[in-house]
DNA sequence: GCTAATATGTCGCCATACGACATGTCGCGC
DNA sequence: GCGCGACATGTCGTATGGCGACATATTAGC
């Protein structure tokens, strides 16, 4: 558990997070949702898509949530993002502005 | 253009392009001015550097660069951006500003 | 009935980060 | 002239994580 800062993340990490701060998903709608917010750019394979997941989950970044008006009888597994998971979106946006500042100084300068 | 030159870069890579973006360096004084750039977050292990640079150079993002001055017995290697990793480094800030346009758009809805 | 999209999951390969270790030089205080 | 800390470069083993390939099942539409 680190009650330091939060490890640089990666793109699919911070993008699956960014994901489901917009509201609860389950694992297919987060592929299509980071495809989305990345522009196309960011195409999700299974195996990083759910091995994420399940670190995620681990690490209490992101938690089960069934919705209980879903009744299909679909396979369909919703999760939601933790306070942890928040705050560790939040640092890394922190952390991307800083590098983008510092790229805009060394450039400038 | 191709639909994606460059893949996403760790921080360690994005940190070691900047400083090169800011003049020629060896080695050491990188580890040095990654740590600056970073106002301390990022320390690199001399693990990561020089296996970084070894991949940049193979990759053709970085270069030798032996000032033609210098003279000290010292060893030191030092290494300049190319024109790749020039715009591979710009190409990464663009990736950024995406992920934090992203964010900023997710929050706000 | 067939097919594409939906949906979840595993396995193995490979790239990378990084701590630990190894080696040597230079400047400075004592 | 000796020790020591900063300078300087490098290797090695391990752990993590991304990702393509494979596996499986359901549902919607034609």
């Amino acid at each position: 558990m680190e009650s330091q800062p939060f490890a640089p993340l990666s793109e699919s990490t911070y993008l699956i997070l960014l994901s489901l701060a917009a509201g609860p998903q389950h694992g297919y709608a987060i592929m299509k949702s980071v495809a989305d917010l990345s522009d196309g750019r960011m195409q999700l394979s299974t195996g990083t898509l759910y091995g994420a997941i399940k670190r995620l989950v681990n690490d209490g970044w992101i938690e089960r949530f069934d919705e209980a008006d879903y009744s299909g009888g679909r396979d369909r597994k919703a999760y939601r993002l933790t306070e942890l998971g928040l705050r560790a979106l939040n640092a890394e946006a922190d952390r991307l502005r800083a590098l983008l500042a510092a790229h805009v100084q060394v450039m400038a300068g």
